[in-house]
DNA sequence: ACCTGAACACCGTTCAAGT
DNA sequence: ACCTGAACACCGTTCAAGT
């Protein structure tokens, strides 16, 4: 699985799998690489040093070489992913589309890569990536006509909510994936019933609107109640932006 | 420092520290303050099963009598920290005082239970405290004439943003933990001062915007940042208020 | 029913030793 | 400079055995 498809099997007398001149370098991108494709494919519990070294042939200790430690690894993954994010040029005029598309943009990253966000919060963007998102985020809302410290609030709390739906959105996945199902679909079905049978259930003198609306309380699926969030916020920006 | 201050020294001829009809009876209740008691103290990463049973003076398999496992273990402590938000007589006139009163209680304990929020994301709420949490928020917006479904997504979204701000402050709490200081402030200058230094070096060419106002990306504390946020939120659910 | 010791299968990181 | 094996100090959970 982590070896290349195009190896030729090896031939039954070699004592070593792979051979100290075939064995691949390691790197820091490699290791990156490697890193992410386990978070994708086993999600934020499988990712560990070890595991990453184990599928690079090599010992734990190898990687500290490249990276500084776990911490370093995570928001290098973070950076990485976030490179997948296509920027417009940037137009002023039309800022409240351009972060809403921006806003869409980085949710579809995100969702193909369920638990990077869990590398995600509370860290300042410093790698490429981040500060190309972060000068498109800030410019465009200052090219509109915003304050700087005004614009600089403003761009921290999309960023939280970005980080953050995706940071919950991961942490379903893992349940899911806990729980042993194929799909969304099936996780979704389940976890749903639960909650309207256990909400069903509470009394209604206490609980009088939770249990009436059960239905409605477990309607939106992911991309309803994220689109839903991103506008309050964007009206809510779009109400403090100076008039032209 | 976990036993209690009120005991008398044992005689030295005695030879175990705590006789058994003296050992504390292990209980639900008593394993979920032990572990709110080093989260506080410690931070998220030094709560562990291990930690929680040898405070208690017992192994980690004692535990699992009163408790499913760890994740179960947090949810309670999650519940428990909510019991701590006081909630006034729900007054749909004055939804969006009472909406932003609530926010800013829940912000102030989680400030000071500051990692808990790590415990909470993506648990549908269930315990008594999230419960009663859930139906003022959703009680609330309904009688003010919000559709219920509608309603849904704004308690969701209002939720998401209260846990992944506190969540977003934990992270800050570790890593000043982790780097030995003393108190917030100290933190806080440190870390201000880095990004600082690290922006202005930025290339002016490629991240003009973000190059430029690094005073001002810098300048609002983590309580400017949240009420910023939460008026953001509370607009944009006042423009989708139906009139009264 | 509740508690326990021992074991299992893992972690991240360090360090002296090798090349 | 880069890589390694071995060790250190931890994890969460299970299980057979005790009371």
């Amino acid at each position: 699985m982590s070896k290349d498809s195009r190896d030729v099997p090896a031939p039954p007398w070699r004592k070593s799998r792979r051979p100290a001149q075939v064995k691949r370098q390691l790197s820091q991108e490699l290791i990156v690489e490697t890193g992410l494709r386990i978070l994708d494919a086993e999600g934020f519990d499988a990712l560990s040093m070890r595991r990453v070294a184990q599928e690079l042939d090599t010992g734990p200790a190898s990687l500290y070489a490249h990276v500084s430690g776990k911490e370093e690894l995570l928001e290098l993954i973070y950076d990485r992913v976030l490179s997948e994010v296509r920027l417009p040029e940037p137009d002023p005029a039309r800022w409240k589309e351009q972060l809403r598309e921006y806003a869409q943009e980085v949710h579809r990253v995100f969702r193909e890569h369920a638990d990077v966000a869990r590398a995600a919060l509370a860290n300042i963007p410093t790698g490429e990536s981040s500060l190309r998102a972060g000068e498109f985020t800030y410019g465009l809302l200052i090219e509109a006509g915003m304050p700087p410290a005004e614009a600089s609030l403003a761009m921290d709390r999309l960023t939280l909510y970005l980080v953050g739906d995706a940071y919950e959105g991961s942490l379903h996945w893992a349940r899911m994936r806990a729980a042993g199902m194929s799909g969304p679909e099936e996780y979704f079905q389940a976890f749903v019933a639960q909650i309207i049978s256990y909400y069903q259930g509470l009394p209604r003198e206490r609980f009088p609107h939770l249990s009436e609306h059960v239905m409605d309380l477990t309607a939106g699926d992911g991309e309803d109640r994220f689109t839903y969030g991103l506008e309050l916020l964007l009206d809510g920006i779009e109400a403090r932006m100076p008039k032209a």
